[in-house]
DNA sequence: TTCATAGATTGACCAATCTCGATGGATGGG
DNA sequence: CCCATCCATCGAGATTGGTCAATCTATGAA
């Protein structure tokens, strides 16, 4: 656990423990983009603007249908994109605002 | 490995594998986010707008110096802080231009 | 030189994650 | 009804990641 702080360092001014600024919705965000065949599937769905269908998205990949949907899963708790489902397809499209989420990270980490 | 698709499937128009977005660089950044210790290290630094040595981090939370040391370097790699030794002591502070990326990051998922 | 402190590194353990094959549920065609 | 297809879910195996105690390096003081 933390060391003990001895008493007449002089590192810098001791502030306690501030603790608390709400960083954990963000983690499991930052956990998401955190893969790179998922960065991949958001990129296909930024350029394509519009839907894609999870059959194109295995597609795209050297990896089999159930860690594609693993990823799509993963995707879609996070809030990063959303699905439709028409007949027997699953459509999958950018979220509303997930983007957003990313910006007020940003802003978190500039003060 | 990717399932081959059927003749006459009609969910959506074959694009083929676009490959290379160069997500790369962002999954090294969004791993090292990935974590709530290393995101409320980044708040601390953010909002004390300077620097903070490394004991004063580690009296910040309930874990060992090893574990701060180690969330320490991880951030450090990702190029999101830098540090400066001053005699015996550490001090970190953000990297410019590391939130700069997380921007990048944000454009490359707007398309 | 000798000692104490700051902090990085090592090695080990446990939990979380990625991946797969196999299976299951839902939809649509015959 | 039966069957094929799309896709999700279920374990299982392998890898990665967070954490700690113990150790090591470097700096400064005596």
């Amino acid at each position: 656990m933390a060391r003990t702080k001895t008493a007449d360092a002089e590192c810098c001014a001791p502030t306690g423990r501030a603790g608390g600024r709400a960083t954990r919705p963000y983690v499991q965000l930052c956990k998401a983009l955190a893969d790179e065949t998922r960065l991949e599937v958001l990129g296909m769905l930024a350029e394509r603007a519009g839907e894609l269908c999870a059959c194109e998205i295995e597609a795209h990949f050297d990896l089999s249908q159930p860690t594609i949907s693993h990823h799509l899963r993963v995707l879609r708790e996070a809030g990063l994109i959303r699905a439709a489902r028409r007949g027997t397809w699953n459509y999958y499209s950018l979220e509303r605002g997930a983007l957003d989420r990313l910006g007020e990270l940003r802003a978190l980490l500039t003060g």
